[in-house]
DNA sequence: TTTCATTAAATGTATATACATATATTTGCA
DNA sequence: TGCAAATATATGTATATACATTTAATGAAA
């Protein structure tokens, strides 16, 4: 569906203009098939964006900052979402000794078997989503990068 | 910057799951920008955008149905951002007489004057914030919207 | 006309964002 | 050494999302 059905809205400013909004539809749409697909897993997916970064680090931990730097969500509260997790029993908390300010997170077991489980469902997901060939794919990741080029 | 700096990874999948998490990103960073710039006229980024709406459709009303039809989240509450708006005097509603059911809800002379300023300086954002080229933001366009066939 | 499904909008609840502020610890430097 | 600045994390608050449920009104069919 072009943007201009799915918001109903048949003009705009300009093609940039336009962009503006179709990036900012497009993200709340893939937001919402990873919620939906997540939730039989009982996490959503700030939870599984950390769980993600941890299981590429594993078995090193990281600290609540590094989470943060790694987050696509810069402003997420991510000692908020941690402590979600943990209650979960999906990563450990480990004190610091060296700098006591600091807490090292580490994905649990479960926590692995969730994320590789939940993981191939994404998978799947993507597949039927993704409907670019890889070179177009390269390209949108190109124009994103651009847009951004104040950042 | 590149998304692989913006979230500090080296390795993705595939350029289509690297697009995912583009957008993501990128939409994430957009909304921040937009967040900001608001703040001064004391309204979200929610609330804009059915001022948004609002302004297009001056002088008809507009019942929740037909808001949450053109929102770009389409889970949005359109009754509680309705009623912040009301609150600050930015919108009119109006019983609606043929269907009792429905509200009509309309934009009001200070809604209309705080678009109007807010989108100067939108505008301002937006021609920093591109650098694509007409024809990139196109092409952009058509990758997305073809990024959401399943839709 | 009565009844029941449908529709429009509002509300309740758990989670997350955005940002200011607080707390605890470490570091730098006078 | 002592003390202020910087750093890492946590917490408080207002707003928003996601979705289930409720309330009220309409419309269609027996």
């Amino acid at each position: 569906m072009k943007i201009e059905q799915a918001i109903q809205q048949k003009k705009f400013r300009s093609e940039q203009h336009k962009a503006h909004i179709n990036v900012l539809y497009t993200a709340a749409w893939l937001s919402l098939q990873m919620t939906r697909m997540l939730k039989p897993y009982g996490i959503t997916s700030q939870q599984f964006n950390i769980l993600r970064i941890l299981k590429g680090l594993y078995p090193e931990p990281a600290t609540i900052k590094l989470l943060t730097s790694r987050m696509i969500d810069k402003t997420s509260n991510t000692s908020r979402l941690v402590d979600k997790l943990l209650a979960k029993g999906l990563l450990d908390r480990i004190e610091c000794s060296q700098d006591r300010r600091r807490v090292d997170i580490r994905i649990t077991d479960k926590g692995l078997e969730l994320i590789n489980t939940a993981s191939e469902k994404l998978n799947l997901l993507e597949e039927g989503m993704f409907q670019l060939e890889e070179l177009e794919a390269t390209e949108l990741n190109r124009l994103l990068d651009k847009m951004r080029t104040d950042e």
